[in-house]
DNA sequence: CACTCGTGGAA
DNA sequence: TTTCCAAGAGT
């Protein structure tokens, strides 16, 4: 790694950032507002792998529902995971269910310090920087995408981030550059550089306040930096979905605890050589893509007579709207009978 | 360490 | 249309 002026006076790092933020980052954020531990806990449990514009809904949703962490920690599965339903990576919410029912009855009041909430379900080595930068303005590390993608260009740093050398190169990195006070806003800082300038296509380099030192803007490999990661081919499965009716009700089916849309509803899944497809006429097919695979699914109506699933429930078009479903389910279901007289 | 775990925005 | 990838964590 080149050295750099800001590894022998990180001040210069956090204050050159922390400046350019006051005046051209992110300040009007929901969770920014009364940032509490739990608002910044269930902000950043949201904010996992996915996009600020996705979660601001969610959040305001969360917030009306589940106002504090007593009232997280009070709330039944299918409500939790109804308030979720959509944005992906259901053990989060689990995690986030836990987190606070720990937090209310184990540990009786939110922890402070960095190993404390590491014990957390769902806040690993990030989220808890994150809180305690965001919740307590206190010193707490960040490796993210964003600051992954920032460090590696400003400090010319080679090999494919995830990888458990670099990995551990930007965490010494974070952790030296991140300074005693105004933690908030440093982490902001590093997010909004991220997310606004130092962006993964299109680079906006001349308004970057760190331009001057930045390794990958001096020698011209803004582009390559950092190293991207050999992408695999992404498996086809098939799935195959019962949609059975009776009156003005569906059946609906409890998916497993693990595995994929875990503890959502969904129309009942078997196996294609399932007994209940023998006679079944195709009602129709979809295609669904997930970060590892894609789903070819396809709905059956089987024929009648054919035994309930186990864990399943009759839903009406009411009910349905109120419980998680898998968002391409929820597509299906809405195409196919809700709005449909 | 490699894999699992969703969905949608943006180029 | 395809591709990337987003305030990662758990196993």
């Amino acid at each position: 790694m080149l050295t750099s002026e800001y590894l022998t006076c990180p001040d210069l790092f956090a204050d050159t950032v922390v400046d350019w933020q006051k005046t051209d980052g992110r300040n009007a954020l929901p969770w920014q507002q009364d940032p509490s531990p739990y608002r910044v806990m269930v902000s950043e449990l949201m904010l996992q792998q996915t996009q600020v514009t996705t979660v601001i809904p969610y959040f305001q949703r969360w917030m009306q529902k589940l106002p504090d962490i007593h009232a997280l920690a009070a709330a039944d599965t299918d409500t939790v995971m109804a308030l979720w339903q959509g944005l992906g990576y259901y053990a989060r919410a689990r995690n986030l269910h836990k987190a606070a029912k720990y937090i209310v009855f184990d540990l009786g009041e939110f922890p402070f310090e960095l190993n404390d909430l590491l014990t957390i379900p769902g806040i690993g080595r990030y989220t808890a920087g994150a809180i305690r930068s965001f919740a307590y303005d206190a010193y707490g590390p960040i490796v993210d995408g964003n600051v992954r993608r920032l460090f590696c260009r400003l400090f010319g740093i080679e090999g494919v981030p995830t990888t458990s050398a670099v990995d551990k190169k930007l965490w010494a990195l974070a952790d030296a550059l991140t300074p005693k006070q105004n933690n908030r806003r440093f982490a902001q800082a590093l997010l909004d550089l991220g997310a606004t300038v130092c962006k993964p296509k299109q680079a906006d380099c001349l308004s970057c306040p760190l331009q001057t030192q930045c390794v990958a803007f001096n020698t011209g490999r803004v582009a390559e930096l950092p190293t991207a990661k050999p992408k695999k081919m992404t498996p086809t499965k098939a799935g195959h979905f019962l949609w059975i009716e009776q009156g003005d009700k569906l059946l609906l089916q409890k998916r497993p605890d693990s595995g994929i849309w875990a503890d959502l509803w969904s129309l009942p899944q078997v196996d294609e050589t399932a007994e209940s497809l023998l006679q079944a006429k195709l009602q129709g097919q979809f295609q669904h893509v997930f970060s590892h695979y894609k789903l070819d699914a396809s709905v059956w109506h089987p024929v009648s007579g054919v035994s309930e699933p186990a864990g399943s429930s009759w839903y009406n078009k009411e009910q349905v709207l109120e419980i998680g479903l898998p968002a391409p389910i929820r597509s299906w279901i809405e195409k196919n009978w809700l709005k449909k007289s």
